[in-house]
Formats: structure tokens, sequence, C-alpha cells
DNA sequence: AACGCCAACGTAAGCGCTTGCATTGACCGC
DNA sequence: GCGGTCAATGCAAGCGCTTACGTTGGCGTT
């Protein structure tokens, strides 16, 4: 702390090429001392570590990630993988989890696949060997090669949205939010319901797709209504996707009412399609999204809402908790909630 | 490279706690030739990098980034800071820069503001000191104070989108995107033209929305129009943010035929807002964004696309040759196109 | 008064790489 | 046939921390 007296010498905020000896010189220590204060551990009197802290506030030093990393083996970085970063349930999730790294003073580490296409390309896990000490996936299913590699990182991993065996897992009950929609769509009067799903190449149980069709499924059934491969639209992720899956849909099955799209940006495409056709969507066939996506409100799109943020948050938190000893629950179900707005109505008289 | 006989110990993607020396040992060679192997310098001779890389692959050895970067004082790593990253143009870009990153073996860390509150959060440039070679700033307007914190990571750094001083620019012409919706606007007949801007809060000559008011006001005036300040309305750069402004704009301005909005985001939240008057856009008021957004097809939104996922590519390609000793362009100028689709149509006969 | 204990700190050996500076031959020209 | 050159490689000193272990001295015990 300096006195304020013209003539100051070193300022704090200066090129970073000072390290721990010079602050140890400094302050009248030793490095081991500097190390310990500077972390905060308890066997340093609390006198001396204000004279550290002090020295090296002083100093302008700025410690060496590296330096600290390679000395101790935890690198205080935590992978967040995702298959693309434009999408909003990723881009909110990650935006939610670097929050939860950044005030635990962790850095994230981006990975995003290369491209969004299917079939995506494989993630190299090794790319993030030795420099994280956690991961979380953002909704990607991972292949068995990929569950190896991301095993041989020797670092724990949570996954969000998607049930990976044998990881901990972070998501939303996605049947139950499924029904839940169905459920809207039926008390309206609707008795012919599709579903704009997750793409073909999904169809793995543990994929939020797949359990969200059927959720759709079975609750189209325990009402006593069909649920026919002809109703289920596979669809890409996307607006496009559900565009063109919605008008495949409704060139089969003319007598839809309503429609469940998997995701808002699959429902948005819908709406799309809806307007191409000329029917109005809430009136004339009616729409419900599963996200709440920032843009539904616009659109006014009905839609059983995810809290995304949130679960990006506390994923990571999860992990960081997991850091200091604490165990990952295995499941941590965050709940879903029906906005209804103009996108869906009652079912127009037959 | 094993020969395939059964009772190879030691297997490839074996626990990363393999080192350098093993490697070398297993070679035959030194350590220091090992590792100009594997960065593949000329100065060893073909036979030897392949006894190496053999040798390498056979233990599954995984370079330690932290000794690396420690030793060389080369992180491999570029920072990627925006205020949000679940804005439409921020995922996007950020996706683009990770993309020429990941491609170039360069990791990328990412920084996004603690909350995207106005008045935002402070960078502290601090949390990226000895961890990254480059950093690219999305749209984002530095403070005296940050530049400086910026400055003194002593590496260099590129914005996107809002043009910092003194600092290499990647962007697009704003003030000619806006000059283009207006034209649009205008050649459709309309003569009553709003603007819904950035957030008074960026009233910065080098942010990009202070730029694309200009370049409204201008393109209304060299046409004879007025551009008073009550046809401009500040708004925040989301779809609630061109909500609120769009309704305040309309009660001042009834007359209001036509909206250049600065986003597609806040150009998605006018649409809702005239929805919500009984206003068809597209017909009774005609509305036109800026930025491409990849939902903008569903709402039939007419805009002026800019490359945004181009942009984050070419920002991080351009530092990363820096790093090779390439010079930085002051300026690299991207091309925007007018999307003409259903939100904007012929003024209503006065 | 002698002893043990423990809080507080120091010593020094790494962590796993990179790189400046030798060193070693092979090959060349005269 | 001998010094010189240069390509290819080895040696070893770090890079800036962390941490196991050793040391010190003050204090409570008996």
């Amino acid at each position: 702390m300096s006195t304020g007296s013209p003539g100051d010498i070193p300022t704090a905020g200066h090129p970073n090429n000072v390290s721990i000896d010079e602050v140890a010189k400094a302050a009248g220590v030793s490095t081991a001392t500097v190390s310990r204060a500077l972390r905060g551990l308890p066997s340093v009197k609390p006198a001396t570590t204000a004279a550290v802290l002090a020295a090296a506030a002083q100093l302008g030093y700025v410690p060496s990630p590296s330096a600290s990393a390679l000395a101790s083996g935890r690198t205080r970085t935590v992978g967040l993988v995702a298959p693309a970063i434009s999408r909003w349930f990723f881009a909110t999730t990650l935006e939610g989890a670097e929050h939860a790294l950044r005030a635990a003073n962790y850095d994230a580490l981006l990975y995003s696949l290369p491209d969004s296409q299917l079939p995506r390309k494989t993630f190299e896990a090794e790319v993030l060997a030795r420099r994280v000490d956690a991961v979380v996936v953002a909704s990607m299913f991972f292949s068995a090669a990929e569950v190896t590699q991301l095993r041989q990182l020797a670092v724990p991993a949570i996954f969000i949205s998607v049930k990976q065996p044998d990881f901990p897992h972070v998501g939303i009950d996605d049947e139950a939010a499924a029904a839940t929609a169905v459920q809207h769509l039926f008390d309206l009067g609707h008795r012919v319901i599709g579903h704009v799903s997750g793409s073909a190449s999904d169809r793995n149980p543990a994929a939020p797709t797949m359990r969200r069709r059927n959720g759709w499924r079975a609750a189209l059934r325990a009402r006593g209504l069909s649920a026919t491969a002809d109703l289920d639209a596979p669809a890409d992720m996307t607006a496009e996707g559900g565009f063109g899956a919605t008008n495949a849909l409704l060139d089969r099955r003319p007598d839809t009412t309503a429609i469940f799209a998997a995701s808002d940006e699959t429902a948005m495409g819908a709406i799309h399609a809806l307007r191409g056709r000329g029917l109005e969507p809430g009136r004339d066939i009616s729409v419900i999204g599963l996200d709440g996506h920032n843009l539904g409100q616009v659109l006014g799109l009905t839609t059983v809402s995810q809290p995304a943020y949130q679960q990006g948050f506390e994923a990571a938190r999860l992990l960081l908790a997991a850091a200091d000893g604490a165990l990952l629950p295995d499941q941590t179900i965050f709940p879903t909630e029906l906005s209804v707005r103009t996108s869906t109505g009652p079912a127009p008289a037959a």
C-alpha cells in the first residue's frame, strides 16, 4: 500500500513479470509463505498474510496459472462442451455455467463442434487432456468411443439435458414436460396432436428429444388418442428443421389441429410453416413449444419453459462443489412451467 | 506403431501421466529432440521425427499445456470476451471465433460479464493475465480503465463490431447498412421513418448502435426527411427493449409508417409491439432490422444481414496470423446484404 | 528445569516442458 | 588429409509455482 507520496517507483498494475520470489523478498518472507498467504491457507499468521498481500499489491503481482497448474496438477479450468453455441439452449446454459465458474475464479474453456451438421463430428476429448479439472457437456449424446475418451481425462464430468449413463445429470423431466404440453392441448379440445420431434439420428433413450417423444406418445395414449408414426415428424432442432417437418406432417395428416414441438426453435419453424400455408397459429392450428426461448414472446409462442441458465449454472456449481469434496448427485431435475400465449387456442369445431 | 502382436503392454490412450522423458527413452533420443519433433521443427531428421511420433503414440503421450506454457511463455489460448453469450450476435461470433481457434489447435477461454444489465459490470482484464496470447472482444465498448488493463496484458487484441480507438477492428459499415435500410423504406414510399436504436448508455461514436443511428439520421436528411429526436427511440438491444421503445415511439409519433431497428432482436420486439396494437407489420407499419438473425425468417423480418459467424472467425484468424508475424489490418469490413421479407411493404396511402 | 508439542515458517525438490549453447560426425574443398 | 561447415542432436538451466519435510521458538506440563 503506497502512502501516495510522489516518487513511488513500482506501482500497482505493472508489467506482469513480477514473480512470487520478488514478492517474498519485498515482504521479507520465503516464497513458500507467499504461496500460502496468497491462497489464504490457515497456517499463516494474519499479520504475515497482510504483509504479503500488501507487497503483492505494491508490486502489481499477478500469479502465473501455468506455473500453478504445473506444480499443483490443478488447472482451475473447466471445459464447456456443446455441439453449437448459436442455438438458444446452448448459449444460455453456457452463459450460466460460465458465470458460476467465474464467480469461483475458475476459467471456462469453450469447445463447440466444428460444425453443427448431422452426422456431427466426433468429440475429441483429448483436446481437453491435462487442461481442465472438470467437464460440463451440454446436450450431446456421446458414442462409446467418446465416453471412453472422456473417462480417460480422469476428471469429473456432468451432462446437461442428455442422460448419459453412469454420469451425473442436470436437466428437466422431459416426459413430464411433454405431458404438460399435451395436457394443455387436450384441455383446449384438441384430439389430433402431432409432434415435431428431434432428428432421427437422436434415436437414443438418453436424448431429451427421445424422452419428449416418448412423453408425447404416452400422454396421447393415456388419453385414448392415437399416436401413430405419421403424427410424428422428426426435425433438426432448428427453426428450419421445424419448418420442413411441419409441412411434411400437415401434408400427411391434414386433420392435425395441434402440434407439440420438441423445442421452441422448431416451434417457431412450425409457426412459419403454418403462416406459409395461410393458417393462423392458435386459431386454425395450435402450436406449443418447449424451452422458454427469449423470443417466444415476440411470436406469442405458448411453451413449456425450462430454466436453461440455471441448469448451466447449477451444473458448474455442482462440479466445483465436487472439487471441494462434495459428492455429485446423480440427478438434478429442474421444474418446468407452462406459459400460455397466443399460439395455442381452442380446437376448431369439426 | 505396434505390430499388432498380442501382449503389447502399453497401448495408446492410456492414463495421461506419460511425460516427454519417457517418450525420449522409448525413442532412444533426448527430451530436447522429442520436444522438437513433436512440434515439427525442421531441424529434426524425418526418420527421427517418425520414431518419436511412433513412440509417443505407442505410449499414449499427451503434452502438458501448463508445462509448455510455463517454459515457452505462450499459452496457445485466446480470450473471448463478450457482454453476454445468449444474444444472437455474440453467440454467433463467438462460435466463429472458437472454430477458427480450434482449427489452429488453440484454446478458447470464455469471458462474459457477470450480468447483462446496464450499467454493465466493468471488465477486469486481469483475469486473463498470463493466460492468453491474444484477446477477441465482441461488441463491447471499453472505458479508459478497461483499455488500460487490456493494454497491460501486453497481448494483441481485436475488437468486433465496436471501433475501439487504436485497436484493430472487424465489422461492417454500420452507416452504410443503416442507409441501405432507409433506402429500402424510402423506395417503398415511406417518409416518416422512426429508429429503434441502441440504448442511451451507448452514446459513444465507436459503438455500432451510435453509428447506425448516425447512418439513419444522415440517410433521412439526405432525402430531405426529418430526423428529429422524437423519431429516435433508444432501447436495449433485446426484444424486450425493442418492444418498449416501439410503443414509446408510436405514442409520440402516431404518423410513423416505418421503423428501422438497430438489430433484429429489437426489430422482433418492434413487431411484437405492433401486433399488440393491432397493427400488421409490412402492411400498416413496416419494420426492418439489421443482423440476419436465424429466426428472422420465421417472423418474415426484412433485414440488412451481416455475416456474424465470419466476423468472429476472421477476428480469430487475424489474431493467429499476427502470432505468426503477419500484421493486423486496422479495419476488416464485411459486406451486408438486404433481405426483403414480409415485414416491410409499401407505405399506406395517406 | 527439562521435555514435548505445535504453530509458523523455511528449504528445496520437483511439475513437464522449451531453448540457448555445446557437441558430434559427415561431408566438402583445396 | 585436414580444418571448416553445418545438420542433427544432447545437455542442462530454467519457467514460476506447490508442497513434503525440516526447523525454530514459545508455551504448557510434570
